[in-house]
DNA sequence: GATACAGGCTTGT
DNA sequence: ACAAGCCTGTATC
């Protein structure tokens, strides 16, 4: 349901250009609701609205120095599970990684469905579904390869040195 | 090693 | 209703 693969900038209140890659952030009554890994740049954006500008500045402040990054107040859509998984993901600290055995462990449920959790995570970046890896590699980010990419890119950028 | 399966929750047929 | 998906530990050959 989520995740088109063209998709127009009307869809986002704005989109942040970021090192790697462009992101869609969608606002809903000044509350952030949503980021999307776009993989087709629209340049034409709409004017970025106060409170994007807010989320704009976290944005920057990851890309320049992701350890000090803060929390964010969002308002991510999502069952009980999700948000619960996703609460814990935004605990991990950056530059550090935990398997989907152990949090599904710490949850009391089973690393599928922490996977499950992540894939259909609405706030990239911010609820950072990509310091979640496999036992045994690297595990998967949204299923693409282009994607893979992505979480390689971040970690790297935390300083957590993969392979 | 390799292969098989259950366990847990969501999404797409 | 059912299969399949960012998985992983245990079992069995």
């Amino acid at each position: 349901m989520r995740k088109p693969v063209f998709i127009s900038s009307q869809a986002y209140d704005a989109i942040y250009h970021s090192p790697v890659a462009p992101l869609g952030i969608k606002m809903q009554n000044s509350r952030l609701v949503t980021i999307d890994w776009l993989l087709e740049a629209d340049a034409a954006s709409t004017a970025p609205s106060k409170a994007v500008t807010g989320v704009v500045r976290i944005l920057d402040q990851y890309f320049d120095d992701p350890s000090s990054t803060t929390a964010i107040a969002c308002s991510p859509t999502g069952t009980a599970f999700q948000q619960r998984v996703w609460r814990a993901l935004q605990t991990i600290p950056p530059g550090e990684v935990m398997t989907y055995g152990q949090l599904a462990k710490k949850l009391k449920t089973s690393s599928q469905a922490i996977g499950q959790a992540c894939r259909t995570n609405p706030i990239a970046v911010l609820i950072p579904c990509h310091r979640i890896v496999a036992a045994k590699g690297l595990g998967g980010y949204m299923g693409r390869r282009r994607q893979l990419q992505i979480k390689k890119w971040l970690l790297h950028h935390e300083g957590v040195m993969w392979l």
